[in-house]
DNA sequence: ACTATATTACTAGAATTATCGAATTAAATA
DNA sequence: TATTTAATTCGATAATTCTAGTAATATAGT
């Protein structure tokens, strides 16, 4: 994980509609959850879903699985853990100051 | 915290300039570091930087203290921690499948 | 094959964001 | 007051993102 790898991701949940599509997905755990259900949930057009979904895909925060008709969207949690490790060892602590803080 | 404000924090650091100025300020610790001294290692023009600063500071991701003639840019920690709390407490554990994530 | 459901692809306009030069404001100092 | 240093605002342009309608594709059941 590098920097921009980071600010990408950042900002593709840094949108309203996909953070509530991430947290919809988190909740829902390893089963994930159809894009249809998703769609019912949210209340938006399917274009405006598709774009959200493939902007997440892209940024491997979320990956999707076909289950006969219906494809099954889950959270890639990996990606998620290398982000946080990256923000956690290159934009916090073990630096002057992170001592101080609380 | 609510959901469009993570988002919009979110966002702000989700750029590669001003993660980098995130990145900086969270090194430099509670001192902080002036607006000149990041337009020196990052090697931007100052609009620019203003620019990003701006919207950092609109986030409240970082404030800004004038020492003399210079403007010394600060991170806003608590802020921070709210975001983590929000997305740990909104979007993470406590439901379906958190647990088997391993 | 036909139909319904599920999802993506194409397309375009609106809105937002990023970049940066030039002009401007603010503070310190001669 | 004039000058220098520090930083912002203004204004224009380019690039990206968001939204959503319409058309197309894929799958399952009859």
């Amino acid at each position: 994980m590098n920097l921009e790898t980071a600010a990408l991701i950042l900002s593709k949940i840094g949108n309203p509609t996909r953070l509530r599509i991430v947290r919809l997905l988190v909740r829902a755990g390893d089963q994930g959850l159809p894009v249809g259900a998703i769609q019912k949930k949210l209340k938006i057009p399917g274009s405006t879903l598709t774009h959200h979904i493939t902007h997440l895909k892209n940024a491997q925060v979320i990956r999707q699985e076909r289950q006969q008709a219906t494809l099954v969207c889950k959270m890639e949690y990996g990606q998620l853990a290398k982000l946080v490790e990256y923000l956690t060892e290159e934009c916090c602590a073990d630096e002057v100051g992170s001592e101080n803080r609380g």
